[in-house]
DNA sequence: CAGAATCCAATAGGATACTG
DNA sequence: CAGTATCCTATTGGATTCTG
């Protein structure tokens, strides 16, 4: 094994091993492990950017419309329920006319603040080496019509 | 504001909250904010499974076939050829009859597993809060059949 | 304003059979 | 063994219209 370089990926990589492991085990065949319960959420064409949207300020349902660019309000809907339905969104209704309803985190969704920004980050400085991979993938491979 | 307890959210709030204005003002209606790739391949319903099976130690096709309970060849094919165009995954031929080929996490590969594991234990340890808050909603809303 | 309801197109993904 | 190729279904998500 050669050395790994740069942060720490021999921690990570030894947690994840030891939870794949005990997955495997007796949670698998059931595909309720964690994992995929949060990334099918956070996966979505929406989750992610909500989140971020409602992590600058609590927002109202038509304020999130505009703030997230290409949403329709079907998806807008949608998608602010299962967070609300997940805990991690927070909707209180205002009794005005027309009435306006404000969505803002939960600490619980507070709480998925940090993991998020690991991601982002990531995939802010790995996205140019992922370009160029592509890059030369697409070259290699004839990449058909 | 109430002060927010546990870890520091505030530095991850604020951190989004830049990149988010940034993303918002020049990059946003192309929908090219780097989280958007990365989470599309990280949401979809094999990545990260694929990724976290070869943290453990390279493997070969069949291997990963077994140890990702439930995936097709068709979507193990794809899902691997997706990983290794982005550069996340190396894919070493044997040329031995029959063929055996094995694949591998890169340094980049590698270096996702951090972020994934800060992922993977917040899911772990809100997946009860989550689980209740569900039970509480759906007890709520009538839930149509 | 904040949705709900309906309709429809695109994509993801499973099952199966075939190949070098 | 390690894939391809084909077919087919289910889910995602956009566009549009209606309502309290």
């Amino acid at each position: 094994m050669t050395r790994l370089r740069g942060s720490n990926p021999l921690g990570a990589r030894k947690a994840l091993a030891e939870r794949f492991q005990t997955w495997s085990v007796n949670a698998f065949d059931l595909s309720l492990c964690p994992v995929r319960g949060v990334l099918d959420r956070l996966g979505d064409k929406w989750t992610t950017l909500i989140v971020i949207a409602l992590s600058h300020r609590p927002q109202r349902f038509s304020e999130l419309l505009r703030a997230v660019p290409d949403i329709s309000k079907r998806m807008l809907t949608q998608t602010l329920r299962d967070l609300e339905r997940d805990g991690l969104i927070a909707r209180q209704v205002f009794p005005t006319k027309p009435p306006s309803v404000e969505y803002r985190l939960t600490s619980l969704g507070e709480s998925l603040l940090e993991p998020l920004v690991t991601l982002v980050s990531w995939a802010e400085t790995s996205q140019a080496v992922i370009e160029t991979a592509r890059a030369a993938f697409d070259a290699r491979e004839p990449v058909p019509a």
